[in-house]
DNA sequence: GTATATATTTTAATGATTAAAATATATACT
DNA sequence: AGTATATATTTTAATCATTAAAATATATAC
């Protein structure tokens, strides 16, 4: 055991910087899944959360953002610009409407995920349960 | 062994759902570090990075969180009015400006941690590092 | 059937970022 | 030394995303 008496600021050091270096990796993480794409991050994230979710509320949408509704409406109208969601009146309650993706947003979400080798998949797939098991231990 | 052959499609629906909650725990994560404070995600990160490399230069910052000049002008604008970093100019090249943190910013970054108890401390040291190298895996 | 509540969109204002011009300083060449 | 060129930063005007609040459409309650 050669350091387990490590000082606070030190910690605290250590803690600085592995913030940094996860912020880093993740957002390179996320380039590797964009790149060559006309996505933002946060156009990526709606539509990975209408692939979880799909029909959702702009309400909804609002929340999950923690953003205002006009935001909602801004952020949708590109990607329904761009053909990957539509809006859908609720037949039950008109005000209401519902964001769904399109077969061109379903197909753009799998193209994503082609740059990838199976192999490959798998291996992200059981890295980012750990990561998740790990973060929820400190949130 | 209850599934150990996952379909390509059910793997990805997966990977979407881990970043997706991922995404939500890091956000989290850094809200609890900044809660009460008038401090944007960018400009922690900012004052994390000078912690860990004091006296940057501009262009290094505009290259570190990929931005324009013009932007680490506006963003150091912000963080030298709360008195958290000072301008300095570099003796040996006048043209050159570098950032470093001023003691309230260093006093700052420690009340930032002051809300966790020294064995959370720990624990979120060694969560850190985990994730990082699972991160590093993947990117 | 009128008033009130809810969901979304629109609008005008604000804030962050960009590209390009301006400023200040340094280096290279003659 | 003096002129041209290169580099670091700031400033400026324009663009884009977001907000707060008004407008619109629809639903619910009394």
């Amino acid at each position: 055991m050669i350091n387990d008496n490590l000082q606070n600021s030190d910690l605290i050091h250590n803690i600085i910087e592995e913030i940094i270096d996860i912020q880093k990796q993740s957002q390179q993480f996320v380039n590797r899944i964009t790149l060559g794409e006309q996505l933002t991050q946060s156009q990526l994230v709606l539509l990975f959360q209408l692939k979880k979710q799909d029909g959702m509320k702009a309400t909804d949408i609002a929340e999950f953002f923690h953003v205002t509704p006009g935001a909602v409406t801004a952020m949708c109208d590109k990607l329904e610009k761009q053909s990957y969601i539509e809006r859908t009146k609720d037949p039950k309650d008109r005000r209401i409407v519902k964001m769904v993706l399109t077969p061109q947003g379903e197909q753009k979400i799998r193209e994503l995920f082609n740059k990838f080798p199976e192999t490959e998949i798998e291996k992200i797939a059981t890295t980012l349960v750990q990561v998740n098991k790990l973060m929820s231990t400190i949130t």
